[in-house]
DNA sequence: GCGACAG
DNA sequence: ATCTTGTCGC
């Protein structure tokens, strides 16, 4: 049998390439966004990130996919593309995106929920890469980013699991902010797709063990940034790609 | 016009 | 994001 295979970059490669134009598909793509729980038995969840090589000439996404039971890796892969982009704020997935779904795409499953790095829904037209990737995929989304791209909240509490709701100009929720750690900067999380507001903070909690970030994005940061080659380990892993 | 601004 | 060592604190 074989999987139905997704064109994902079907509405990247619409795009001609002016930040007006990227702007015009994020407001278009964010009303197919779905902020319903609309997902299925959780058995396989995935992290992804990017990080940079050659000072940002190339682009390195890595996917990572748990056991959502164990949390074991079950399989990992990664992407290196050249950069086609700067970093602009509001602007990530176009930057990003082209690697994630390449990266996504070599790792022959499909997994049941995907943790990004960055911003859901709470995004200035509600498409932040979360989003755009849960869109583009049709596959269940959360993200988690380390910083406020916009809206605001109260203050929150310092122990761990706490959170605040984060509001828009208008005052409607657009996300949480987390303390997934006792006194730790929280994270703040939004939905991608097909996950609701309420459900996608959980989801987070379920998944954060003894970091900050839940296990799905702490791995594949660790890939996408090369941590682990880094660090001093006693047996280097092996190649990859 | 002046800030703010995921990664 | 990335460039980078040791260091202060739970």
């Amino acid at each position: 049998m074989t999987e139905p295979r997704s064109q994902p970059r079907a509405d990247l490669q619409r795009w001609d390439g002016s930040t007006a134009d990227a702007r015009a598909i994020q407001t278009q793509l964010a009303d197919k966004v779905v902020l319903a729980d609309e997902f299925g038995p959780l058995k396989r969840i995935a992290g992804v990130d990017v990080g940079f090589e050659d000072g940002g000439m190339i682009t390195r996404a890595a996917v990572v996919l748990l056991d959502a039971e164990t949390l074991e890796p079950l399989a990992q892969a990664l992407a290196r593309i050249p950069t086609c982009m700067p970093y602009i704020p509001g602007l990530l997935s176009f930057r990003e995106l082209p690697a994630v779904l390449q990266a996504l795409d070599s790792l022959g499953q499909t997994p049941d929920l995907i943790f990004s790095d960055g911003h859901g829904i709470a995004h200035p037209r509600g498409l932040g890469i979360a989003a755009h990737l849960g869109v583009v995929t049709g596959l269940p989304t959360i993200g988690v980013a380390k910083k406020i791209l916009i809206g605001k909240h109260t203050a929150l509490g310092e122990q761990r699991g706490e959170q605040v709701d984060l509001l828009d100009k208008g005052g409607k929720v657009i996300g949480t902010v987390l303390r997934s750690k006792d006194r730790v900067r929280p994270l703040i999380i939004s939905p991608g797709n097909r996950v609701s507001l309420e459900t996608a903070p959980q989801l987070v909690m379920r998944y954060v063990t003894r970091y900050r970030l839940p296990e799905p994005t702490r791995l594949a940061d660790r890939l996408a940034s090369r941590r682990d080659e880094k660090r001093g380990g006693p047996q280097q892993s092996m190649e990859l790609q």
